[in-house]
DNA sequence: TGTACATCAGTGAACGCGCGTTCACTGATGTAC
DNA sequence: TGTACATCAGTGAACGCGCGTTCACTGATGTAC
């Protein structure tokens, strides 16, 4: 079985090895010649499909966006239920979460990079409840993000107690707690 | 003005220092040997005073901890006014933060960052409305930590809308919204 | 007050390592005729 | 269908660099007598 000279798909190989690599260590510990050693080939041939460093984490990050937007989407308009998803797409899909959550690792400017944030924040905006003035309804999405966004990165980096269990539907109840002021 | 052999405090100058360094450009990037260099001293100098960089950042995140402590209880026992020093804290001291929420580069099993972490979870329990039974304490204590947390990690990572302006005064109004239902 | 000695704080040379980057290359695939 | 050539994907040796770590050392401080 002589592994062949052409992978036939380095790219998307590259992409889950380094989601495992970023999974375990988080994005400091990641270097392009472990990731290629992973993925069984040579180091060099990394920079083929991402240039560097920076190149890979900003393909990552997109892919993670268009991840999220895709379940927002799905849950919409249902606030409390965006937001469960949310707080489950970070738990599932931790090491795309890190890199989303890092903007300095990768390349800001990125159009396809842009684009992606762009979607998801126009998702978000489809959970609010009409008929809030503009000022109110930025208010409104920004709480909303505000809470997913905390107990993800909570939950991730072990802070919350042992006894919260299965996160999502522990977030579930606690955005149950707490209501948008009419 | 030859310098001195002994510096008289070189512990406190190379935590200020890391504290910047880490301000700059993240944990990631922190190096002994840099930091070294920026505080005057021979790069085996740090060695002496935290061992290795687990040890450093073990310090540093347990100083971090005392300093949100303090501001904590000087809220008590206003939820809201908490979770707006909570964030003042994040915004004030990026690098203590930055440090406090990345539990895998520090020794976790650090008595004195037990004993830091364990106090601020109290004062938090100080925030907290009388008479909730204890089920409904721990989800509200949740629900509070995650939106300020939530918040303050956002506003970090710059991804907060620009024209939210003055960060802790902005999460004022969003706590507002905001209300623990009874 | 003076001296001897222990301890502490910081030095600087040396080491081995993994990294990113470069480069000339080779093997495979696709396309034109 | 066959051949020639361009392009693409991946190789592997080489480089220079900054890092963490070790170690024998030296200068300063504190303490006992």
């Amino acid at each position: 079985m002589a592994r062949p000279y052409h992978h036939g798909d380095l790219r998307a190989a590259l992409l889950s090895t380094a989601v495992e690599m970023i999974t375990e260590h988080g994005t400091a510990q990641l270097s392009l010649r472990e990731l290629a050693r992973r993925a069984g080939v040579s180091h060099a041939a990394p920079r083929h499909h991402f240039g560097d460093k920076p190149g890979l984490f900003t393909a990552l990050a997109a892919e993670g966006q268009q991840l999220l937007t895709a379940q927002l989407l799905a849950a919409a308009p249902d606030l409390r239920e965006m937001g469960v998803r949310y707080v489950e797409f970070a738990v599932r899909h931790p090491g795309h979460f890190e890199v989303m959550q890092r903007p300095e690792v990768c390349r800001a400017e990125d159009p396809d990079l842009r684009a992606a944030r762009a979607a998801t924040a126009r998702a978000l905006r489809a959970g609010l409840p009409g008929g809030l003035g503009e000022a109110e309804a930025d208010r409104a999405a920004l709480a909303a993000w505000s809470l997913a966004h905390g107990f993800a990165t909570l939950a991730l980096s072990g802070s919350l107690p042992s006894r919260v269990g299965d996160t999502a539907e522990a977030f579930r109840e606690i955005a149950d707690l707490l209501a948008v002021r009419r």
